[in-house]
DNA sequence: CGTTGAACCTGTTTGC
DNA sequence: TGCAAACAGGTTCAAC
């Protein structure tokens, strides 16, 4: 579910309440499968000051600052969570009643709780030192919203993929997910089949400016709500009321009037108008 | 290289 | 009404 203005939104939330607090305690449910090591998690992450919040892609950061056990050397520690389908990151109190398929509670020293809900499990988090964790961060691809217009033309025409495909890449462009790629694509008229090598400059140009329109529209409005997503404080987004493709089968273009059709590309299912989208001739 | 399908897991919607 | 299938914002891996 969470994309990039999802998970914007999560860190602007939590920026709120985290950045000085101090993680007290952690506990876990018996559910713990998406966390790499929990161990460790439990080992390094009480006592914890949380030093700021921020954003790669999907994934939140919190920078942590532990106290090691004996002497006075802080080191630097990374939490490191991807919310996957279903994630839930939110700031309560602690008396806060718990919703089914919570996961990890973190108490805060402010009688507080940051807590991790997953029902389908498909998020992700771990504890890492800096190092290791640009393992993790390092490979992804450019911010759809701070790439140059020539990196941006050289990432789309530089392979043999369809545009979708190369769009949902996060090695390609960290952050777009389904909702946002379909968007882009319908608002840029570019049908999701077409392959990024045979975009013209026009198409390429009006592509990126779609994209960064549309992701800056969505963070400004909290994000897309279709189920399950709400910000650090619970609240729903309100970007889905604005979409214009994506779940929209069988309903009229905004533009044309003529009905969109859903296709799985790349192996996800795809909406787009067949009469502003042209589709390509080949594949 | 790039594509496809399956897998991971739970919940909700759709279709017969 | 009831049950089964299809589908869901994501990622990863095997097979072709």
């Amino acid at each position: 579910m969470p994309e990039l203005p999802e998970v914007e939104t999560v860190v602007r939330g939590l920026r709120l309440h985290l950045p000085g607090r101090r993680i007290v305690e952690l506990r876990l449910s018996k559910k713990t499968d998406f966390i790499d090591d929990a161990v460790a998690l439990g080992d390094r992450v009480p006592g914890s000051l949380i030093r700021a919040v921020r954003r790669h892609g999907k994934f939140l950061v919190l920078d942590l600052e532990t106290d090691a056990a004996d002497g006075t050397e802080a080191r630097a520690e990374l939490l490191v969570i991807h919310l996957g389908m279903t994630g839930q990151l939110t700031v309560v109190a602690a008396d806060t009643e718990v919703k089914l398929h919570t996961h990890v509670f973190f108490t805060l020293d402010d009688r507080r709780e940051l807590r991790f809900c997953d029902p389908r499990r498909f998020g992700r988090m771990l504890v890492a030192t800096p190092a290791d964790g640009e393992k993790i961060l390092g490979p992804l691809g450019a911010d759809p919203l701070e790439v140059s217009e020539a990196d941006f033309r050289r990432l789309i025409t530089s392979r043999r993929a369809r545009i979708k495909a190369l769009l949902l890449d996060q090695t390609v462009f960290r952050g777009m997910g389904n909702i946002y790629t379909d968007e882009s694509l319908w608002r840029a008229k570019i049908h999701p089949a077409r392959l990024g090598a045979n975009l013209k400059p026009q198409e390429i140009k009006k592509l990126q400016r779609a994209m960064r329109a549309i992701l800056e529209e969505a963070i400004r409005l909290g994000g897309s709500s279709i189920s399950d997503y709400v910000g650090a404080d619970g609240e729903p987004g309100e970007f889905q009321i604005r979409h214009r493709a994506y779940d929209r089968e069988g309903k009229k273009c905004f533009r044309c009037g003529t009905k969109i059709r859903r296709m799985i590309v790349a192996g996800r299912s795809s909406y787009f108008c067949p009469k502003c989208q042209r589709a390509p001739r080949v594949s």
